[in-house]
DNA sequence: CCAAAAGCTGACCAAAAAGTCAACTTCTAA
DNA sequence: TTAGAAGTTGACTTTTTGGTCAGCTTTTGG
């Protein structure tokens, strides 16, 4: 009973990171969401992410009951990565500082972070239907939290009055679209891939074009840039 | 012979929007595109098809070799409603003018066309592997053509100076995603659908704040609105 | 009115996919 | 060391899917 700490030497045993199943898990999931983001739920077929975790099927089949379990898995687990760039959306900051790093750091997660981004950009394609009623209000709520801190700053005429929700989806949707249009993104740069270069330029205009338009005219910062 | 004319009357004979083969093509085509916007390629059975548009699978069949003859038809027909927005885009008008009506016609495509751009969406997210060299090179010609006037605005002084690559993405992304991601619009607004109304309040979000963001300090159209 | 062309479709097949399982190996705690 | 738990997997069954086809009905041009 007292050894039982002793024991971890022996082997490594337990550490966390190492266990199989977590090894496995990580190594299905991995694989399913790469395909998810590219195929969606029905265009995913088992066999497919066996064969890019590199397991048996059956092996699959021993740590998820089905393609369902594996979907909700990734959805419940990628939800918390979903929203923190909002968190630079803070009612103590000022608007323009606020503004310009929510945009860096949704950038930076489009880079870092395109599948995941892809996988729920697909499951938004699809209608969502995969989303449980708390996921849905999750979503809601946090976005609601933001939209308030961009109202406040409105009123308080540190930005410009604009429908805050739809300057939200604004911004959202500027920053979104170099993970789940990069198609469309690398035709229009004539690329063969996004480069860290590109997120810089994108992140320059974005910042730019969308301060520019919201904050009041007399305070806009210089407009020397480039 | 002279009478061939006549029989036209014996019954609409040949009206080309009545003949058989066009009329369950678009039946065809028509359910297939709701279905690839929704679930991709991958995704969608030809069986699904068959029973959206009504018709036995072996007719399907009739009409298109195999699943690939459905998608790549939609594909051509498709892109060419895809670019008519950018039109709005001239040289030969004021920028002002221009990029807004551009806005307002693109969230009416969005609207209008939802399931035709979630095509797209989807193509892209696949990586548009479907997308044929010709087809490739006619978006980027599109593409380019339109940023070269927004370039000459902005040498002209009528616009400030961005990347004008990044700034068409942004126009894109914004207008975009109230089709592809209408489901996370619709969380966001706490709508249980997308109303015209919402689009007229996306309209006139989009247009000040890229309005104010692009246009030069000097000459910001009258900050009074809603 | 009629022969040929166009359109239609139930029934069928082969391939691929989902899903199962029993026997096997490896790991772990005491 | 070892018994039981955890992990592994080839082989199997069932279901679904893409695709075919022969024979039928409808349409059409003259």
């Amino acid at each position: 009973m007292v050894q039982r700490k002793t024991t971890a030497r022996r082997r490594a045993a337990k550490a966390p990171e190492e266990r199989i199943r977590a090894r496995n898990e990580a190594a299905i999931l991995r694989a399913a969401v790469n395909l998810f983001a590219r195929k969606g739920f029905d265009g995913t077929r088992i066999t497919e992410i066996a064969e890019a975790s590199k397991l048996p099927k059956a092996n699959v089949y021993y740590y998820f009951e089905t393609k369902e379990a594996i979907y909700a898995t990734l959805i419940e687990r990628l939800l918390s990565g979903w929203d923190t760039a909002l968190e630079h959306i803070r009612a103590d900051r000022e608007p323009q500082e606020a503004i310009a790093s929510y945009i860096a750091a949704k950038l930076d997660y489009s880079r870092q972070h395109a599948v995941e981004s892809r996988f729920f950009a697909n499951e938004m394609l699809r209608g969502g239907g995969f989303l449980s009623r708390a996921q849905r209000r999750h979503i809601q709520q946090v976005t609601r939290e933001r939209v308030e801190v961009v109202e406040n700053w409105m009123q308080q005429g540190k930005l410009r009055r604009v429908d805050p929700n739809h300057f939200f989806i604004m911004l959202w949707a500027a920053t979104q679209f170099y993970a789940d249009s990069a198609e469309v993104a690398m035709m229009t740069l004539e690329r063969p891939a996004l480069r860290r270069a590109d997120y810089i330029d994108a992140r320059d205009t974005i910042v730019e074009v969308i301060l520019g338009g919201c904050l009041p005219v007399a305070q806009q910062p210089d407009p020397n840039s480039e």
